[in-house]
RNA sequence: GGCGCCAUAGCCAAGCGGUAAGGCAGAGGUCUGCAAAACCUCCACCCCCAGUUCAAAUCUGGGUGGCGCCUCCA
């Protein structure tokens, strides 16, 4: 697999540390509020990388960290008027909810920097220890000309960063650029014992510490968005190589932004969509349909208009998994479209993981899923083998599991009077009565429900 | 001011030197009692100008237009 690491600005081959193994860590959400349709791309793409990764047989260990205090959290909590840790424990499990529904899978561990306190405040003392960092009235900061190789990834040298110094000048900075790795209390802020006595980390520090602790001091692969790029991940860079002497992390993914309009999402605008409210609307599995519809490098606009299109496609692909599912149950002999298809299922396999390697092209491994609908569609319209249906259809569904798309609909039961409905639709239409067939489908459809006459009978779907 | 990214049909979006995948929308058609679904056909001189090459959407240079980072931010 190829992958574009910020690093070094260009596709690599992607080679394991440990044969066969792979560590991510991605950067999670800060857990004061519900979270937008542009925090979500990260966790989707990169849960995509984590189930496509798995699914070539690599053992994966993907760790998300939950960011439970800060000055966020704590100005929310206020707002609230409840403790800090109550509104993380809140919007952990709000989190939970939104990314169970949009098919991410939970991650292996999920570490809270409340809870690595004592892991934290070590890193600190190490780096104090080796000069890279200082204490100064209660804080501690990073010194950033202790790194000279500071800001590679970013692109900007310290000379460029310094003179488009925009940061907080503080007299307890020795420099402009260097950054709190511990912050003292201020009054009624949650607040840790610590050499320097009662603080709280900074942000930075946490993933460090978080990744190192679970994924060793060198690990293989970190991701989030490019606005993390600098300071975030330039930062994480410097105080972890500062601490251990050793390289951190060998490839970098960082996801491209969701806009509106063409400007970026963001708060401070006030032109975000949050998952939730988005979730009232439409279905989540066209919502991760729309955000795996191009790289995940690539600025993506989010509106509307782009919600409907992902559901419409879904539907496709949904129309063809159920003419799949009601093939399975028939006996006929396959036909010679089926049997050119059973024997090219390999291919699309094939073409898929082409995609997929190339830097987690999801936009084209959909084409090839598309491509497979419609071969699927052509070779069983008229029925089909049951056989051919089943691994056409597992072919299907294997690959859009690698993409985290459930595209099952969900067998609800269908009402018993709407059934009854359907049942006199029947005999009306044996008795070639279609006035009143049709005014039973009428009928049913103001209920909510669709009956549809395939080749294989009706069918009834919810609308 | 410094550092980057992008520009393909009405809307999305692949393509990475050999003559434009796929999805949505639209038009016509096939099938169907009618619908729906599905299938078929149609719908792109790849932002502009130069250059390199037998050959460029794809490489180079220059424009133009959009976006991002440099500050909390996915």
């Amino acid at each position: 697999m190829r992958i574009f690491n910020t690093l070094t600005r260009q596709k690599e081959e992607f080679v394991p540390i440990r044969d066969g193994e792979v560590g991510i860590y991605a950067c999670g959400p800060t857990v004061y509020n519900f979270f937008h349709i542009g925090n979500a791309r990260p966790f989707v793409v990169f849960d995509t990388l984590r189930r496509y990764l798995l699914w070539r047989g690599y053992n994966v260990t993907f760790v998300q960290n939950f960011t439970d205090i800060d000055d966020k959290m704590i100005n929310r909590a206020r707002e609230e008027n409840i403790t800090v840790p109550e509104l993380a424990q809140r919007f952990i499990e709000e989190y939970y909810r939104d990314a169970d529904a949009l098919g991410i899978k939970r991650a292996d561990i999920a570490p809270r920097a409340t809870e690595h306190i004592g892991d934290i405040i070590t890193m600190i003392q190490t780096l104090i220890g080796k000069g890279h960092a200082y204490e100064s009235d209660g804080d501690v900061y990073f010194s950033v000309p202790s790194m000279p190789e500071y800001g590679k990834m970013s692109a900007q040298s310290l000379d460029d960063l310094e003179s488009g110094a925009r940061v907080d000048v503080t007299d307890r900075k020795r420099n402009p650029l260097d950054f709190a790795l511990w912050k003292a209390q201020k009054p009624n802020e949650p607040a840790w014992d610590s050499p320097w006595g009662l603080g709280r980390p900074g942000w930075h520090i946490e993933c460090s510490a978080m990744s190192m602790k679970y994924l060793g001091d060198t690990f293989d692969i970190h991701a989030g968005g490019v606005d993390l790029v600098f300071p975030h991940h330039v930062n994480e860079v410097a105080q972890s190589e500062a601490a251990t002497g050793k390289p951190f992390v060998h490839y970098w993914m960082h996801n491209g932004h969701i806009n509106v309009n063409n400007q970026k999402m963001s708060k401070s605008l006030n032109n975000f969509f949050t998952v939730r409210d988005i979730a009232r609307e439409y279905d989540m599995m066209a919502v991760r349909l729309f955000l795996l519809s191009a790289q995940y490098r690539s600025p993506i606009n989010f509106s509307e208009e782009m919600i409907e299109q992902a559901t419409n496609a879904l539907t496709r692909i949904r129309n063809a998994m159920e003419l799949l599912l009601r093939t399975q149950g028939l006996d006929d002999d396959a036909g010679e479209a089926e049997h050119l298809l059973i024997e090219s299922l390999p291919i699309y396999r094939k073409r898929f993981i082409e995609a997929m390697d190339d830097d987690l092209n999801t936009a084209d491994a959909l084409g090839v899923v598309f491509e497979l609908v419609r071969e699927a569609n052509i070779s069983f319209a008229s029925g089909g083998s049951g056989e051919g249906a089943k691994s056409t259809l597992s072919m299907l569904q294997e690959l859009l599991g690698v993409l985290g798309i459930d595209a099952q609909q969900h067998k609800e039961d269908i009402p018993k009077e709407i059934v009854a409905l359907a049942e006199k639709r029947m005999q009306a239409r044996d008795n070639k009565d279609y006035r009143e067939a049709d005014r039973l489908r009428d009928e049913i459809t103001a209920l909510g429900y669709m009956m549809e006459d395939t080749v294989q009978g009706p069918v009834i779907k919810k609308a």
